[in-house]
DNA sequence: TGTACATCAGTGAACGCGCGTTCACTGATGTAC
DNA sequence: TGTACATCAGTGAACGCGCGTTCACTGATGTAC
């Protein structure tokens, strides 16, 4: 995915501007774009619209005819990593009927994204940028996520636990997977046992395996 | 902590020089501004040398006669937040006896510091700045704190248990309280329960209270 | 005791850079008549 | 079928900003003789 030229000098590409009628084109052109720079500039830079612009070779300007401003490109950006999240966490459950082998392997799903994608997943789950988007609960993009997690955690415990137990157990585990990758990535020379082996300890630990 | 002022118009500030043979004192000034600087923008802006600067009243390149370069200055304050981390930690401990007691302090004291320091805490942990600052595991600035946490945690324990199994369990408990600590700042909105309450399950699953 | 000089704690001015954003413009393509 | 015109996908050029860093300089204070 890394460029191969270090430093793009050429500040122009060969680049066809898209059919008549096709502007909206270049929307998917900018997510994409920044996709790729969050996930090979894996040192954890913030994305830059002029960045965006270059890589696809286009002028900075032109990212405004499909964005009002940088915040709308970051929102349309996250909404598409929490699609890719769950679709990621969806695949590794297909085909698993038991309640606790999905549990884990969703665990596993989510800290392979964060483990393979730190760009993404630090923006999804770290990032300042993404923190006052407007991003809540209720309606937001990572609600679909959450709500999708709490609902495979409560295939594993007692029918007759109450919804708050449900949540908090929820919640704690998500917490230890979050700690799993975000540390692993804030202190890379640690000797970390693999994150399999932190994940299983935490579902033995909370009677969830 | 927070300036008066919405945005420090005056360039230069009344400031009378250090005396002869004190010129030192600046570095302390340096890293108290930096300090109060990461403490008050606690919206997670990275610190600028500049910034820093302005708040002493001080021109740029005077930071210069103290560190070699920001990352220099960057590594100082680290070093200041973990020994700040260490002692709030020791502190709350003070004075107790039961092993378990003490861990749960620890614990407790840990995500204290996160949730009221998040600008400290989010440099320490959650920075692009530090984790290429040269700090791994051993001689480290937070190896201290890391090692007296396993002390701590040892001490609740069975005696028999072997150092990886420690080590493990020890780990394991780190990243929830950072998983606590962090998810919290990146979903402000998200109905958090109490970080206690996540605390004390996380240490009775993990048969440590 | 007076003075030349070294030392020290800084500053003035500038460098080149990348950033988000704005305004006026271009040039190809389709459409109305 | 030809042509004037509207629409569309972009660009040229510039704005003001803050950043890390460098180089040459200043002016007060202490010291050697």
């Amino acid at each position: 995915m890394r460029r191969a030229s270090g430093r793009p000098k050429k500040k122009r590409p060969v680049r066809a501007r898209n059919p008549r009628g096709q502007g909206g084109r270049l929307r998917t052109e900018i997510i994409d774009a920044a996709t790729r720079l969050l996930a090979s500039g894996g040192e954890g830079e913030p994305l830059s619209l002029r960045a965006v612009a270059r890589e696809i070779g286009v002028a900075p300007q032109s990212v405004y005819l499909q964005f009002q401003t940088k915040s709308d490109l970051l929102l349309a950006v996250v909404e598409m990593f929490f699609a890719e999240l769950q679709r990621h966490v969806d695949k590794a459950k297909a085909g698993l009927t038991d309640a606790r082998a999905r549990l884990r392997a969703h665990c596993l799903a989510y800290c392979d994204y964060g483990l393979s994608s730190p760009g993404h997943y630090k923006l999804l789950f770290e990032s300042r940028l993404t923190s006052h988007l407007g991003i809540g609960y209720r309606g937001s993009p990572g609600s679909r996520v959450f709500e999708s997690f709490l609902e495979t955690v409560r295939q594993c415990v007692s029918p007759r636990i109450s919804a708050p137990e449900l949540f908090r157990e929820t919640v704690v585990l998500w917490a230890e997977l979050h700690g799993v990758v975000s540390l692993r990535w804030s202190k890379p020379g640690f000797p970390w046992p693999p994150a399999e082996t932190m994940v299983d300890r935490v579902l033995e630990a909370l009677n969830l395996q």
